[in-house]
DNA sequence: TCGAATTTGTGCGTATGTATC
DNA sequence: GGATACATACGCACAAATTCG
């Protein structure tokens, strides 16, 4: 028979209150000496009971003035979906659809595939590959880094070999496949989270590094099987949201 | 001319002790009144340094035998994926696919929906909703953390208002629903990369915070297009890799 | 099996320094 | 300048968990 202790208790019910929107951000907080008086304790469960608040992020103490709910950092988020029939360059519809202007820069080399490229589209190692850097900016600001490789055998001397040149330029991998009779589905993508490197945290103009949304893509053949591009896919943790599936529409 | 508080130059001290390798992992730290003996203070600084320690992970606490140097814990990567026919509890079937031993602790309550809880679930501020906590555990270690939230108005009298008691404990969202008549498609998943608080940073043993893979995920009716239950998952980076899209089979 | 010693967790009450209002 | 508030610290007390003989 263990009661929970007074401070965690005094926590609980600050941080349902703050949570349930009662007291909202920027609201001054009882003191620790009214806490102090009213649950009847001393200073320290009130005391303990906003270090775990502040820990937590709930809560930000000015000395001398008094603790106070913290205003959630709102970073105007990005999101980016996948959209099924879409023909458009995936990035800049999603730009243009929340309020910025999607530009990008891009470079491709031909070059052989590095033995995890390889793996990923299901070619030799050391065979030919069409590698293309992104850069993409929302309102001149670089927001997301892509790197992508296809498979020079798939597209070889068509008008879509290069992914940025031509008739074809800017339109996504599904419109691009479709030139060569190749039907693409959804795309598979293993997303995880990790530290930016230095040097994408240059290009993103973080600083200091923080977290990113790093994504590996693929696009299959969907006749075949066959992997048709895969790309490596770095967005800003703090500037970005990827969703994926739909609410059904009724 | 103020002095750095004494508390953070013991606990200063002995970070650099553990980060240097005079500490090996596992080795018993000298306790707090041993601490205060030392130094000549209170056993207010010694608990104040350790709580520093514990909290930045490299230090745990067992209560009545000590301190101890946290073990790093290994990095394997689980992979997270959705499976449209699974009726087995998604986290247990991939952890045994991947070779561990998946389990998992929960808590349940009753409380009315904060205000991102009711945007979500699309339901009015305030209104009853079933909250579950989760922490999963792959071979004992937390891997996983998870908050539920179903509107009490749907699940309310039936056997599966309580998501982890009952016939139905256990089995996914999908399969649970199936049971009041409610077919539920692919949930909608909101992936975000961001630094794990302190709290979660600690229930996950990171040492120290690091990026986590945060999802906000809610299964929608298909017939009605209401959502039915949202969750907030949260992720090890170093740890996870969440999957989505599949492989066309040829 | 039992008990004593040790250790952490929690809490009380007080005091001083310093920042804010 | 005075009142209020937080940050740090002292010293003590008891409960609960662990260890060890």
């Amino acid at each position: 028979m263990s009661e929970t202790p007074l401070y965690l208790r005094v926590a609980e019910e600050l941080r349902t209150r703050i949570e349930s929107g009662e007291l909202v951000p920027g609201t001054r907080l009882p003191s620790v000496a009214e806490i102090s008086r009213q649950y009847g304790g001393s200073n320290s469960v009130a005391t303990g009971a906003y270090k775990l608040l502040v820990d937590d992020g709930l809560v930000v103490s000015r000395h001398g003035a008094g603790h106070y709910v913290r205003s959630p950092d709102s970073p105007e988020l990005l999101v980016r979906q996948h959209r099924r029939r879409s023909e458009d360059s995936p990035f800049a519809q999603g730009a243009a659809e929340q309020g910025a202007v999607g530009t990008w820069a891009h470079e491709s080399t031909t070059e052989q595939a590095a033995p995890s490229v390889a793996d990923r589209l299901g070619i030799d190692r050391g065979a030919a590959v069409m590698r293309t850097s992104y850069t993409y900016l929302a309102d001149d600001q670089p927001v997301q880094l892509a790197e992508s490789w296809e498979p020079l055998a798939l597209t070889g001397q068509s008008l879509i070999a290069l992914p940025e040149v031509g008739p074809y330029a800017g339109v996504g991998v599904a419109a691009r496949m479709r030139v060569i009779s190749i039907e693409v589905g959804d795309p598979v993508e293993w997303v995880r989270a990790r530290m930016a490197t230095r040097q994408e945290a240059q290009s993103l103009g973080m600083t200091p590094p923080g977290p990113v949304l790093a994504i590996e893509r693929t696009y299959y053949d969907q006749a075949t099987g066959r992997p048709v591009e895969t790309a490596d896919i770095v967005m800003r943790g703090d500037r970005w949201v990827s969703v994926y599936g739909q609410r059904p529409t009724i």
